[in-house]
DNA sequence: CAATCGCAATTGTCGGACTAATCCTTGCGG
DNA sequence: CCGCAAGGATTAGTCCGACAATTGCGATTG
């Protein structure tokens, strides 16, 4: 068995829109709560790779028996990994990882996962590809169709940025909620789950820099052109001001990960 | 209980790649394996609209004998819905269905519900904004690092459409399939949860424009053309045919919509 | 009137038994 | 010797009935 639930797991509880980074806020889920920890638990071990694909998770009294709990809420752990598209179940076969292709690689909790442990070079590149082509057009549809309560609070994230920095959770949080808040003033519903994963690309970017502390660019100037863009209507200049914040952030990212 | 889950709900599993459109491919499953019935009942309930927003679905001993179905069975597929962001449970509460916001609508299975009933026109139009974001950039990727593997099954497909016609189920596969190619060959891990939403958006044009009939114009052009520039490996080619295909599939689609 | 307490509604968990599907072996017949 | 069919074994899927934990809300009390 590559798992176990000792206490102190700390069921990490993504989903909101966070990912790890924050993972303090725990309210008070002191326990019975079983089939979303174990889902975590199981989640990192197939997205980290220790289950290999095609791997047959087989067995379902004995694991939830190893996991120490009742199989049902094994089951029901199982059909959230499931759902997101990590594994299949077949009578007779068991329950296999599915190849990588079959993940939904965008959904909040498998991008979690998949951050959780070191985050692996190629996916970070294929994030920020994604979001280079993404977020431009993102950035010109909330240029043109923002509301003012959605520019409001732009404003305000920009601010926090500004004086609490990246180095302090606040910071990256105003950071995150920027670039979510893009994606909703852009008033186009099938870009919204793509949130996450841009949120999750952004914090890879903020915690590699300031692990690695000096030589990296300042990012406020381009946030703060993309914000401009975007009170002014500025469609084009809006999409271009991302272009070089995504641009620049991906340079760097890519160098600190080099280093590390 | 606006559910019931008599004979002939006809499963729908999608999951796949697909979507509704060839549902017929039903093997033999005459039976037990109801939480994935009952979650496709439930997740076209919600997403329909039928359940509205904040509703509580609420009694699940109730709603499971309602259904016919032991309150394990039911509890797993409400488990699905809460993977998809569908829903949330919490104790005392019960489980409430959650804003349209966090709705994974990416989801294979989400896209399969949104698409079961009647297309609503606003959701089409987001879904082709992010086609015509997404699929011209992964048009380009895929003409710089295609595999000749995939060439060849890309010209396969071509081929097919062309013999076939997309009113036959069969020409609507490949053309759902070249598309999936595109985004395989992109190389981009990030990019191939997007195949679903896509192909979702090529089978919505593609049912209209045969219900229709007349009138509308012959996407095979284009799809020749993308088809020509990866071959050559001409990314910019690649990029704008696609972006001439998604143009005037959006507009025909658009038309369609607007007639019926 | 406000703060606290307790109740009850509802999900979460448990375990143990039975059902259905399916792979694999074994044996039969050609 | 080979093909094919029957049966066994393995594993997920379902069902049942009970108990535990959580928490919104009303009742009670200062």
């Amino acid at each position: 068995m590559p798992f176990s639930r000792s206490a102190g797991d700390a069921d990490g509880k993504p989903g909101e829109q966070g990912l790890p980074d924050e993972f303090a806020s725990q309210p008070k889920n002191s326990g019975r709560r079983f089939h979303g920890a174990v889902a975590n638990l199981l989640g990192r071990a197939i997205v980290s790779g220790r289950v290999p694909v095609g791997e047959r998770l087989t067995g379902e009294i004995a694991n939830a028996e190893a996991l120490d709990i009742s199989r049902s809420a094994y089951r029901e752990a199982v059909q959230v990994l499931a759902a997101k598209g990590l594994v299949v179940s077949k009578p007779k076969d068991g329950t296999r990882v599915l190849p990588r292709s079959r993940w939904n690689m965008l959904d909040p909790m498998v991008l979690a996962w998949a951050f959780a442990e070191e985050p692996d070079a190629a996916f970070v590149r294929d994030l920020f590809e994604l979001r280079a082509v993404v977020e431009p057009a993102v950035a010109r549809m909330a240029a043109e169709r923002r509301t003012e309560a959605q520019l409001a609070e732009m404003r305000e994230c920009i601010g926090l940025m500004g004086r609490k920095t990246l180095h302090v959770p606040e910071g990256r949080k105003a950071d995150r909620r920027f670039h979510a808040l893009l994606i909703e003033a852009s008033g186009n519903q099938a870009m919204i789950p793509l949130t996450a994963s841009i949120a999750a690309a952004v914090d890879v970017t903020t915690l590699l820099k300031s692990r690695l502390g000096s030589g990296t660019r300042d990012p406020m100037p381009d946030h703060i052109a993309v914000f401009d863009a975007v009170e002014l209507r500025d469609g084009d200049g809006a999409a271009k001001a991302m272009e070089r914040l995504i641009t620049l952030a991906h340079e760097d990212t890519h160098a600190a990960i080099a280093k590390s």
